[in-house]
DNA sequence: CTCACTAAAGCAAGCGCTTGGTTTTTGGTT
DNA sequence: AACCAAAAACCAAGCGCTTGCTTTAGTGAG
């Protein structure tokens, strides 16, 4: 799950360093109470050490929720790739895009990607446009399968819509779906299939 | 727009007060900055005033946002029931309902309804349950077409899950659709319309 | 010895909010 | 119209606290 390929490559901070505790901690922390309520002490008191000592690992606040929302990009963009390559069938690639987005929205590839809707405006100028790079690359893959479905007649409103409309739909999933509810993650897949397929 | 029945009803208040000035300033603030990044020195600098006079007003900066979210409600929930009266077709009134959640999305009857899914989490547990109960009674009016529908065989998925992905993709709406670009509000409501429609 | 890391203390700035008092507006009475 | 008291709105000043971040002096493993 965790893609050892990425950690070597340095896109990915190694989880058992001092540096990837403090990033899991930070995300947990952000996703539950935002960015900026969480307080540097906060971050701190979670890893179990003094607030100032955050500072040897990251230059200031923000470079850490950058550094969350980069990783997160890096490992979902990864996943995707490497669950699509298996896969013929322009249908069960629709799926399995929605799955593999879904898993990344409820977090488990980490907490990171949640983040990225919510906390986006945190971000400095900079690092935005930096993370708008990734961004781009990862809805271009969407929209590619989309484009692909639509010449074989399985969708029949326009990708660019479909897809903003589709992503709209599973961000919003996590103020209201739960992992271990009634329903399964392949049952809201199919869900949200069904309502975007041609009937 | 402003439904002045509504006013002398105190639900909302009058725009042109001083009271109304700071909500309307507050409001775009917040939308522009998010809440916790705007102080209440900008929100007073933006009416004129000193930023102490804005207690005489609101008893803190949470209940601004409050108010704000609080009056954006009960606006759409009365224009939601004024547009649906008209209407006999089912069809016609789930275009309506989309178009009515659209225009307030994009703030076409003020911004207030645009900070409600975004700003949430700034609310105390007292408001934040307060407002619960008023968007109950708002998605059960929506959820009550979509059922209508279903049982006309109009849409087939259940009125449930669809409630969820057309609202996520609507609010989605906020971060790519421009009200004044090419695609007019109405062909946005017919893209979503054929999308979740039977096909 | 070196160096990655942390502890301890604190700074400068900014925050929401309070206070006591002044000005402006309002509306009823003459 | 003129008056005036009550109410509403606002100002000036600053308090107490929190924030992100810095500085300096260690400490322990290799």
């Amino acid at each position: 799950m965790l893609i050892p390929q990425l950690v070597s490559e340095g896109l990915l901070t190694e989880p058992n360093s001092a540096k990837g505790r403090l990033l899991a901690a930070s995300a947990a922390l952000f996703k539950q109470k935002g960015f900026s309520r969480t307080t540097v002490r906060d971050i701190a008191a979670e890893v179990g050490i003094l607030s100032g000592s955050i500072f040897h690992h990251f230059a200031n606040k923000e470079s850490i929720l950058r550094t969350i929302m980069l990783e997160a990009i890096y490992l979902v963009l990864a996943r995707m790739k490497l669950t699509i390559a298996d896969l013929d069938s322009c249908e069960d690639k629709m799926r399995a895009l929605l799955r593999c987005e879904l898993e990344a929205i409820h977090g488990l590839n980490g907490i990171g990607f949640a983040l990225l809707s919510a906390e986006w405006r945190f971000l400095s100028d900079d690092s935005q446009s930096e993370i708008l790079k990734l961004r781009g690359e990862y809805e271009a893959f969407h929209r590619n399968i989309y484009t692909e479905a639509k010449s074989l007649g399985h969708i029949n409103v326009e990708p660019f819509f479909i897809r903003h409309f589709v992503r709209g739909a599973l961000i919003e999933t996590a103020n209201w779906y739960h992992l271990h509810g009634d329903l399964p993650l392949e049952g809201l897949v199919e869900q949200i299939y069904l309502t975007t397929a041609v009937k």
